[in-house]
DNA sequence: AAAGCGGGGAG
DNA sequence: CTCCCAGCTTT
């Protein structure tokens, strides 16, 4: 935690006396009205970190059962540093933000491999795993091990500001770093994993970004930003680009009761190693039937007949507005048919014994069932969703 | 429908 | 520093 003093905020450094308030009404008022969340019946420094992990750009409602069913998966470091990423994937499908997990695999298989399976609780350590910024290792030290370190997210920079009255951008790194050094001060050394999540708690629960409950808030009277009357213009906050338009059209190939999936490359871009009916980007102009037919030949090898346009899936992650349109195909059938019926048996009856995710794998003719249990990302699942939905309607072409 | 939020890593 | 990852809530 040793880092040279940035001059920012100097001036708006609370007096010790301030401080002293301050820290108490907040852990009075986070004892008093915290939310009970599994991760907080815990001291376990493992699940706490699989916690924060999860936490991340991430709201509590849509973590606690996907942190449930993970800390039932793996239990443990060894648990998880032994698992096939694939199927850390599959426990993480519908979260989002898929690196977080990649990560949080390689921090396990570090823990194990460097830390003789124990998280290790020093911060500077803690800075040197996989997935592990500043943030998550200020957290994971404060709570886990009771160290003295600030944790510094939106949340909290966004409550300081307030505080202090200091209408500046946090996401400009030499801000984050005065709010640091600003929580740093703060930090009781008595209980500074409670006092970490008070302030998150607050930010979360209170001081909220557009609509603030000022009146329950307990450190109101000490609150700059309400004294100026307008705390909505605490901090500041940047202009954001305007969104990009995508186009794409995804094909749902039906054969014998089975859909092809496949599988992205895992060397870079979103969604390594994810499942997908296959999809494509399309160009302003192009013909999305012959586009699709085009990119399914030339990357599955099956020639298709696209039969009709069945969904469009409307799909918005950070810049970029998505419109992917789903359209129905049919798989030609190859002249060898009945062989290939019989190959699709003997495949069946393999994947009904174990599920597991061969690593080389590319593709895969699945049932909606055998599809749900692959890793897919949001819109994916949404696709299967209305395939499911649509599944008896469907049945009768079979 | 649009705007807002937002950690960590790579380069 | 800037850009990328690939998703939810709030208004």
């Amino acid at each position: 935690m040793v880092r040279q003093e940035t001059p920012v905020f100097r001036s708006a450094m609370p007096t010790t006396r301030q401080v002293r308030a301050l820290t108490w009404r907040l852990l009075e008022w986070y004892d008093e009205e915290k939310r009970d969340l599994p991760w907080r019946r815990t001291s376990n420094p493992y699940a706490i970190l699989v916690s924060e992990a999860m936490l991340q750009q991430t709201q509590v409602a849509a973590v606690i059962p996907y942190y449930e069913a993970f800390m039932k998966r793996f239990p443990s470091v060894e648990s998880l540093a032994a698992a096939r990423e694939s199927e850390v994937l599959r426990m993480w499908a519908g979260l989002g933000y898929y690196n977080r997990a990649r990560h949080l695999h390689a921090a396990a298989r570090k823990i194990v491999d460097e830390y003789d399976g124990l998280v290790p609780a020093r911060f500077a350590d803690l800075l040197f795993l996989p997935g592990v910024g500043r943030y998550m290792a200020g957290a994971v030290a404060s709570i886990a091990f009771s160290i003295v370190a600030p944790a510094v997210d939106g949340n909290v920079a966004r409550v300081l500001c307030r505080l202090l009255a200091l209408a500046e951008n946090p996401s400009v790194a030499r801000v984050h770093a005065g709010l640091e050094e600003i929580a740093l001060r703060l930090i009781p050394s008595e209980r500074p994993g409670d006092f970490n999540q008070a302030l998150m708690e607050l930010g979360a629960r209170v001081c909220t970004p557009a609509r603030p409950e000022c009146p329950a808030c307990p450190v109101r009277t000490l609150c700059k930003a309400l004294k100026t009357g307008n705390p909505l213009d605490y901090p500041a906050t940047a202009k954001r680009p305007a969104s990009e338009s995508v186009e794409e059209v995804c094909a749902a190939i039906r054969r014998d009761g089975r859909y092809l999936v496949v599988r992205r490359a895992g060397d870079s871009g979103r969604y390594r190693k994810m499942w997908e009916f296959p999809s494509v980007e399309l160009e302003p102009g192009r013909d999305p039937q012959r586009t699709l037919r085009d990119y399914v030949r030339e990357t599955c090898g099956v020639a298709i007949r696209v039969d009709e346009e069945w969904a469009e899936i409307k799909h918005q992650v950070t810049k970029h507005k998505i419109r992917k349109r789903v359209f129905l195909c049919t798989a030609q059938k190859k002249k060898d048919e009945g062989g290939r019926m019989k190959d699709e048996r003997r495949g069946k009856r393999r994947k009904d014994m174990q599920d597991a995710v061969n690593e080389e794998e590319t593709r895969r003719w699945a049932t909606l069932d055998e599809i749900r249990r692959l890793p897919l990302g949001a819109p994916h699942k949404r696709i299967l969703d209305l395939l499911s939905e649509s599944g008896d309607f469907f049945g009768m072409d079979f």
